[in-house]
RNA sequence: GGGCGAUUAGCUCAGUCGGUUAGAGCGCUUCUCUGAUAAGGAAGAGGUCCCAGGUUCGAGUCCUGGAUCGCCCA
């Protein structure tokens, strides 16, 4: 076949190229191809983690989205085959917020108002409002995804097999009820659960009180506590302090104060008369006045000094005002004296009718008549503000508060060594995260609280009768044989008008009217995303585990959390082997991007400005993605210039003279040295981006491909030019392999530039995603090795010109090269290479350095330091006491030299030694290492002539530029001007007509064309296209 | 207060098993090359490898303590 080429631009823009090979993706259905073509095949099983669809995608979706993608991609190539199902996550507080919102509406009584049927059916409408931006971000940045399949959290189906998951998790004994202290959102009224609170971390400013607690027979003497939460000073019920730790009296004025002796200073300052010293044990059993008495029963020990083990120094004074209902230690240790709680907040954050003046306020707005109140009683010494990190409510903000209410729990305190060891069978990327945050949050794992008393979110499967029997339903089959109706819609309202007798009683069982957290549905995507088991049930099975997932770091307590947990209580293991942890996407400045800081990078403008491949490339090879990045549109915009456009432009160089040659495809012919040495790099390369793939590192195998393009474009093609420019078979046939298999090596990464040379060059497959993906092939290192040595020399000898201040321009008469044996060997076989890249006329070399410079001895201490250990000193001493010129010139012939070290004789080998050359002075030499280059300055009027030809060649191909001819273009070249120039041209006349592609020269003075001038000497260009 | 991670050039990042002269790209200055290039090449400026101890013949690398930043947990 000898189809020329499709002509290609070398100004391509690479959106508009990605919009072609979207369009040609979807006309072919390639995604579904690349799966249909692997029936039978391995799987290589990839779980999404379903994104909410009720706010608009942003970066950080980019970020997850596509390194959910190159593996996939990757994997496919390699010969698995990848089902890749879409997910939405459809329930939750963010899509009732956002509705409540839409409404206008701020609480769960207006949302009763508006009722419950209509609200939700407003949050199925609303969740899927960005669904179709998501899906038009996830096409346009090459994530192959299966949005049409796509599972969603609200179908019944998928509420079925959560509540099968449940019944299971309850046949187990670990689904239970129990009255705690749990984190609540006010706002939001429900309680969270520990991985939500562990997002909602931030700084936030609280007063920090210090209050009067006087004893009750003592007048004058007060027990000094301490806190940060003023309202809860209400419900004061007792005090707290350590038993081991010294408490004293001490004398502040006229009054005596109680607190811990090591806060003493802290809080009271310097030179304080302590009266007494004593154990808080001590203190145990004190009675004092309440600083409130809205409430003052709460049992016995009420208002008297406890002990509590949690009591610490650290801050404060040592002793610890207790409201029994509003802390996890307050609540326990009133339940261990057997006190009674008294919760005087609501559901809604306000205090209760029993608190005075304060019933009716939200229990933070009312602090600072709080504090006002203790001030004007004289309860308070000081109050300060106090700045510390506060859980709020990951979604809506509202500082949370810990509250005593009955919750739903899932006791996976009870299974903690079973999570620990799923955990250890998980290979996570970076590794730290198992042992570390993943590892370390497990260990200290706490009862799953389950429940959420709200409204859109899959029902908990319980129901109750009035004498407290509970069943847990695990199917509508189920539900049915009870006796139930079974509604459509397995939402609230109606599934709370489904009743049914009771089993053991036969009274009237109803729902309890929970809803459960979100992220318990997410962690059931395994087998819920196939409605597993009550189908699928065989599909579910061969893609369980995944042997990959993928998302932002915070998922630690998250998702990962949610799947490892449910799965490990039903099956007792991971449903994932691989984890991939990313970072967090920063601005420029290193801050995160928020909306309200206003520094946030919509993708859609990174992708129209640059495309999809640059934003791709970016993230996979800036950095290890889980460090978190710091975005800019200049990094962005670098690998394109980089690498993207290095890529693209080669192919270009192809295509061009392809076609201008007509140059067949299966083109072949003699492979030089070059050709040879960038085919082995090529198989490098190809070897190196495997095993970095296989090991879930785009940043290595994008950086090893980079650095193979650069040596491509920059080594191969530079020095081959000519070869292409007479479309020699050889090279064209070299190079065309190495763009294509660069092409499918590639493809993963930036899957649109890679479909587009291969569509071209190829096309033999539909896409490049539908082949193989590349095998290495054997590489010749001792090439690689002879090339890196050729190009070191080429390095010196250019700097040696630049030192001396010589163009490149200007032929020189020779270099001289230093050079171990097998150096110069490898410099011979290039040398027609050196002479060109150094425009030198001959390579002279010389084996001994002494005319250039002299030897010096370096002692390796990589080798020579395990053999002699301390005595390393004495051998760098005996090593540069060595004459250097005799020693080198033995030991480069293979020859031994002894040193005398403790008055023992040690052999010493070339590979102990580095020889590095010290130039004498007045030479133009440059060294590195064992070898040298030197250059001999001196001009003739011969080689002056040439150099004059080549700045008058160069002038002529400005001009031919200027004229707007194409490169393959021949011409009719007239000159005129300086005798000097002209006569240079003459003596070159072949040179520079074979140059600049002239059909004919004239010397007539070129009247009407282009002036310049060559070292102040004037020249007339005058080309036109020859007909 | 605890856990995890980070700290290397103005910026973004490499740095292998501990080996003595710590690298790249970008940016800057000067020069240069161009028959594909938003390119390439050379030179220059630019470093307390966060700090302090320790282990070692030898520490950017290992250990201990501390600082700062980020995330997470109390």
């Amino acid at each position: 076949m000898s189809t020329p080429y499709q002509p290609v631009e070398t100004g391509q823009s690479f959106p508009d190229l990605e919009q072609r090979v979207l369009e040609r993706w979807r006309e072919r259905d390639i995604f579904h191809e690349s799966i249909r073509r692997r029936e039978g095949c391995p799987q290589y099983v990839f779980y999404e983690g379903p994104p909410t669809a009720n706010g608009r995608p942003g970066s950080h979706h980019v970020l997850a989205r596509v390194f959910k993608d190159v593996f996939p991609r990757y994997k496919t190539m390699r010969g698995h085959q990848v089902h890749r199902k879409a997910g939405w996550d459809t329930h939750g507080l963010p899509v009732e917020l956002e509705v409540e919102r839409e409404l206008g509406i701020q609480s769960k009584e207006d949302i009763e108002r508006y009722g419950v049927a209509e609200f939700n059916q407003r949050c199925r409408e609303s969740v899927l409002k960005y669904v179709n931006e998501f899906e038009q971000l996830t096409e346009r940045i090459g994530f192959w995804v299966d949005t049409d399949s796509a599972y969603v959290t609200y179908a019944n189906e998928y509420i079925e097999s959560v509540w099968w998951s449940l019944k299971e998790v309850w046949k187990k004994g670990l689904l239970y009820q129990g009255y705690k202290v749990v984190p609540y959102c006010t706002r939001c009224g429900t309680a969270l659960s520990s991985h939500e609170v562990a997002q909602g971390y931030e700084d936030r400013v609280d007063p920090s009180v210090f209050v009067r607690f006087p004893l009750k027979d003592e007048p004058g003497v007060s027990f000094l506590g301490w806190t940060t939460t003023p309202w809860t000073l209400l419900s004061n019920a007792a005090l707290a302090v350590a038993a081991d730790v010294t408490y004293v009296r001490a004398r502040v004025g006229d009054e005596t104060l109680i607190l811990a002796e090591p806060l003493v200073e802290r809080v009271l300052g310097e030179g304080v008369d302590i009266e007494a010293r004593m154990k808080g044990s001590e203190l145990a059993g004190t009675a004092y006045e309440p600083p409130f008495d809205y409430v003052t029963d709460f049992g016995p020990r009420s208002h008297t000094v406890l002990e509590g083990d949690f009591v610490t120094t650290e801050d404060g004074t040592g002793i610890v005002h207790t409201a029994l209902a509003f802390g996890e230690d307050d609540f326990k240790l009133g339940e261990s004296y057997g006190m009674t709680v008294q919760n005087p907040v609501k559901e809604d954050g306000t205090f209760d009718e029993r608190m005075g003046p304060f019933a009716g306020r939200l229990v933070f707005d009312a602090n600072p008549d709080i504090i006002e109140t203790l001030r004007e009683n004289g309860r308070l010494l000081r109050a300060e503000d106090y700045e510390h990190s506060y859980p709020h409510c990951w979604r809506c903000g509202t500082p949370l508060i810990y509250y005593a209410k009955q919750s739903w729990y899932i006791k996976t305190t009870a299974v903690r060594d079973e999570l620990l060891a799923s955990n250890q069978a998980v290979t996570w990327y970076p590794p730290h995260i198992k042992n570390g945050r993943m590892g370390k949050w497990l260990e200290n794992v706490v009862d799953w609280a389950l429940s959420r008393e709200r409204y859109w979110g899959t029902p908990l499967p319980v129901w109750r009768c009035e004498e407290k029997h509970d069943l847990c339903v695990g199917s509508l089959e189920e539900l049915r044989s009870l006796g139930a109706e079974v509604p459509d819609d397995l939402h609230k309202p109606y599934i709370d008008d489904v009743v049914f007798p009771c089993p053991d009683c036969g009274g009237e069982m109803r729902r309890v009217p929970e809803v459960i957290d979100a992220w318990y549905d997410s962690g059931s995507m395994p087998f819920a995303q196939w409605h597993a088991p009550f189908a699928n049930e065989e599909t579910f099975e061969q893609r369980f585990p995944a042997d990959y997932i993928c998302e932002a770091i915070d998922q630690t307590r998250g998702w990962f959390y949610s799947l490892l947990a449910i799965s490990t209580i039903l099956w007792g293991r991971a449903p994932y082997e691989t984890c991939l942890c990313l970072g967090l996407i920063l601005d420029e400045d290193g801050q995160k991007m928020s909306k309200s800081r206003g520094n946030v990078v919509s993708p859609w403008e990174v992708l129209d400005r640059f495309g999809a491949d640059a934003f791709r490339w970016y993230l996979f090879t800036s950095k290890q993605p889980w460090d978190g990045y710091r975005f800019s549109m200049e990094a962005v915009g670098e690998g394109v210039r980089l690498f993207l456009n290095t890529l693209w432009n080669t192919y270009a160089f192809y295509v061009l003279y392809a076609n201008v040659n007509g140059v067949p495809r299966d083109a072949d012919g003699e492979r030089t040295e070059l050709d040879r040495w960038i085919l082995s790099r090529l198989s490098e390369t190809v070897e190196t981006a495997r095993e970095r793939l296989d090991d879930y590192d785009t940043t290595s195998a994008g950086r090893a491909i980079a650095a193979f393009v650069d040596d491509l474009s920059n080594w191969y093609v530079r020095l081959s030019r000519r070869r292409f420019w007479d479309g020699e078979p050889g090279a064209m046939a070299t190079l065309r392999e190495c763009l294509l298999t660069l092409a499918k090596t590639v493809a993963p990464l930036t899957p649109f530039v890679a479909d587009e040379m291969y569509e071209n060059l190829d096309g033999t497959e539909p896409s490049v995603h539908l082949c193989e993906y590349p095998k290495p092939a054997p590489r010749d290192e001792e090439l690689e090795r002879a090339m890196t040595v050729v190009r070191d020399a080429v390095e010196l000898g250019r700097s040696a010109r630049s030192h001396g201040k010589i163009k490149l321009r200007q032929p020189l008469r020779e270099a001289v090269i230093v050079a171990a044996p097998r150096e110069r060997e490898a410099i011979e076989e290039h040398e027609r290479l050196v002479l060109d890249e150094l425009n030198v006329k001959a390579l002279r070399y010389v084996s001994e350095a002494d005319e250039l410079g002299r030897w010096e001895l370096k002692p390796n201490y990589r080798t020579l330091g395990p053999r002699f250990g301390k005595d390393m000193p004495n051998v760098a001493e005996a090593v540069a006491a060595l004459d250097a010129s005799t020693a080198a010139a033995t030991l480069r012939d293979g020859g031994s030299v002894g040193i005398l070290i403790n008055g023992n004789d040690h052999p010493i080998t070339a590979d102990d030694v580095q020889l590095a050359l010290q130039p004498l002075e007045g030479y133009q030499v440059e060294r590195a290492g064992t070898h040298a280059v030197a250059l001999n300055l001196e001009l003739d009027d011969e080689l002056r002539r040439e150099g004059l030809a080549r700045e008058v060649v160069h002038a002529i191909q400005n001009a031919r530029k200027t004229a707007g001819l194409n490169v393959e273009d021949r011409i009719s070249l007239t000159l005129g001007g300086d005798e000097e120039l002209l006569e240079a041209v003459r003596a070159n006349e072949e040179y520079v007509t074979g140059e600049t592609l002239a059909t004919s020269l004239s010397y007539d003075g070129a009247s009407g064309g282009e002036q310049t001038a060559i070292e102040g000497k004037p020249l007339t260009i005058a080309v036109s296209r020859a007909s």
